[in-house]
DNA sequence: CCGTTAAAGCAATGAAATTTGCATTTAAGG
DNA sequence: CCTTAAATGCAAATTTCATTGCTTTAACGG
């Protein structure tokens, strides 16, 4: 399940690709949409490590890009908002997996604070560097003015060095 | 057509509500995603007028302050990322308006940069301003704190003011 | 190896969405 | 008013997605 198009792919499509029949997948998952919202959260568990650089922008503007480059290749956020309320054992625990990833990033902003660095909290990651990221991708396309991510993290930073001032 | 849920409503629905025959709905839209956009853009052309307050902030603030109560009630920004490339004439007509009334926030801006006030750009005000209040919507569901569009403005202008310095 | 259980496969069925063909209605123009 | 074209409605047919019932397969433990 690769790219993002306008519509998840259908469960016989999926079938097929991995050599199994529909039917398996119905009665594991439930819908397309349950089973798209786990396969996009694994691929982002795997492919989006937690940069480590030794400094906060590095970081920062590392996982932004991984972020743009994820963002251009999986409805991630598009089935995660869509399930993001699931009680769906195998899903939740996903959901709560991916979470906890999320929580690296709290400490790497954390350590920056105790560093005495000027950081912006993860609320602010997501609304100054996630979401314009999210809305590039859905109305423009895949990023591809060099530096994009890089610019919103800069502004991230800006803005949290105004807030210890 | 209101509200926001995960699934657009079926044409069974639109159509049992609208008190036509579904068959019409398909033959004049096509499908429901393109009708979705269309009565989208319709309502978000009638409830979104553009603010004029006398000043860049209260005009700012009021627009965010719309686009969050739309956001809430519409699914205008998932139909139309799905249909921005649509060359459905009628569609691209309704799209084509959407942009010109976007516009018109330029022009709020350019006015005043005239005044010499700092200025965000309108990519800084997608960016800045509608992108956190669309992903919010998505994941946090309905803007409940009080304020929230106008802190985004309130980081906005900030950011505008930097750049002048 | 055997028995049990869970998972997967197959085919048929069901449900919902969509399309097709034809008839009727509506609206516009002379 | 009449004609024509377009729009709409109705019913049937088709397509696609999803479910159900039964069989087969695979894994595990004794």
């Amino acid at each position: 399940m690769a790219e993002i198009p306008d519509r998840l792919p259908s469960m016989a499509e999926i079938a097929a690709r991995a050599n199994v029949n529909p039917t398996s997948l119905y009665r594991r998952w439930g819908n397309v949409s349950v089973l798209a919202t786990e396969v996009a959260i694994e691929h982002a568990m795997r492919d989006f490590p937690m940069p480590d650089t030794g400094s906060l922008k590095g970081d920062l503007t590392g996982w932004a890009d991984a972020a743009a480059q994820l963002l251009d290749r999986s409805p991630l956020l598009r089935v995660l908002a869509a399930n993001i309320h699931s009680n769906e054992p195998g899903l939740r625990e996903r959901i709560d997996a991916l979470a906890r990833r999320g929580q690296e990033l709290e400490l790497v902003l954390a350590r920056a604070k105790a560093r005495g660095e000027p950081t912006p909290s993860l609320a602010d990651v997501l609304e100054v560097v996630l979401a314009p990221l999210y809305f590039h991708v859905l109305f423009f396309g895949p990023v591809r003015e060099a530096g994009y991510a890089a610019r919103l993290v800069d502004r991230l930073l800006t803005l949290a060095s105004l807030k210890t001032k």
